[in-house]
DNA sequence: GTCTATAACCGGATAGAC
DNA sequence: GTCTATCCGGTTATAGAC
């Protein structure tokens, strides 16, 4: 039996020694993956360069997925220390997304390597990385907050309704900034760079379309739509 | 060297015995891929069932992922098939889009279980089922092909740079059903197909006010978005 | 009971003989 | 074109060390 290696709590209940065991491997995933990509990163050089065993990494990681899949939720707490000056200065609602944005890029940025791992991963229907899936619902409200945050310190006027369905749709559109950022082979990822230079201002423009009359029916009709794609409960689709 | 799997044209220039050496392995990987679901066919399993060896079903194909990528062509072939009709008759954008969607999801019926399997793999940013890869380029163009011809049959007015541009939206969009529709767990996928009666008045919507004076200027925002999104043929990324 | 190691299994991919 | 033999790396079984 393996250690769960997916907790809040940083892994209480285990050895001195067994924790800096189970550091060195996540360390030595992290450079490797980085030196020569997620595939030719082999899990029994993993192991060699934490001074241990191939078997012992399985010990404490399920596979080499999960092992590299570690690094989610430290990057997400540093992207929120990454953007706390804008959020605390800017009240823009333009300029509190652009600050967001960059910061998640400037955050992921190391991690490019093995990314494709992580997407793996998180592709799978049934597995708990996936990022819409119940067991990552704690994660993702916590991204979600950001957002939220975001919106609530902006000056913009925003219509109520609206402002509660924004943190989410800020957030869908977020993940699909980071599946074109998986997919950027371009030097430094420039090109993910300046697709949110130029979707931020794009998306401040739509908000504030969407406050008009006019596209207020076509608002609604989004927003309908949405509700009725959340999972029920037990059953009826619909 | 292996040959090449990819082409418009059915393999012309392959041996009497070469053709059905192929054709076996491709029914192979289908139908045991559809039992057993894509990680556990293995390629000795498949080379057996088509009466070949492991190495010979090399030949045919550089790899596991680009024998069972098979399976788009085949079932964008009874897509076709399945929306000639209405094309055929129809003239309302609204109506053409709705057909379309409706024979897709038809189509895919029977490989639900199948495309479960088959998605994990296809998160792969290398995978050749991947359907943003190389790999799957030339599959790729014929499903926009169709949508360029659902956007030309339309009797509506479509301003003409916004109706270049329309067919690979409808695609993304097409893409965007897809990725529900492989979550979808519901009964016949009944969701899905919910999502498509609910999107398909929207996108009709949305599609007419985008033609609108108003709006033209956030529509030119996303086209120009659009067109610096395309990879480039070789560097500089923008 | 917690941790570590070695040996083997399995399946994708390749080399090279015929 | 087709085969057999082999490599390679993720994963597992399992025996022992602390």
């Amino acid at each position: 039996m393996s250690i769960d290696t997916q907790r809040g709590d940083p892994a209480p209940r285990l050895t001195e020694k067994a924790r800096k065991t189970r550091s060195r491997l996540v360390v030595a995933a992290l450079q490797l993956t980085q030196e020569v990509g997620y595939e030719r990163a082999t899990m029994r050089e993993i192991a060699k360069r934490a001074g241990t065993s191939l078997g012992n990494a399985y010990y404490y990681f399920p596979s080499k997925g999960h092992l590299v899949q570690s690094f989610y939720r430290r990057t997400h707490e540093e992207h929120v220390v990454g953007c706390a000056a804008v959020l605390a200065t800017d009240r823009t609602f333009r300029g509190r997304l652009l600050g967001v944005m960059r910061a998640k890029l400037a955050t992921i940025r190391p991690y490019h390597g093995f990314s494709m791992a992580l997407f793996r991963a998180a592709a799978d229907t049934d597995s708990p990385l996936n990022p819409f899936s119940d067991a990552s619902g704690p994660t993702r409200r916590e991204a979600i907050a950001l957002f939220a945050e975001l919106v609530a310190g902006s000056r913009e006027r925003i219509p109520v309704e609206f402002a509660e369905e924004l943190p989410e749709l800020l957030w869908l559109y977020h993940m699909g900034v980071l599946l074109f950022w998986i997919h950027d082979k371009s030097p430094q990822q420039q090109r993910s760079l300046a697709l949110v230079e130029q979707t931020v201002p794009l998306i401040a423009s739509l908000v504030a379309a969407a406050s008009l009359p006019g596209l207020g029916a076509i608002r609604k009709q989004i927003q309908a739509l949405l509700h009725s794609l959340r999972p029920e409960p037990k059953a009826a689709p619909g």
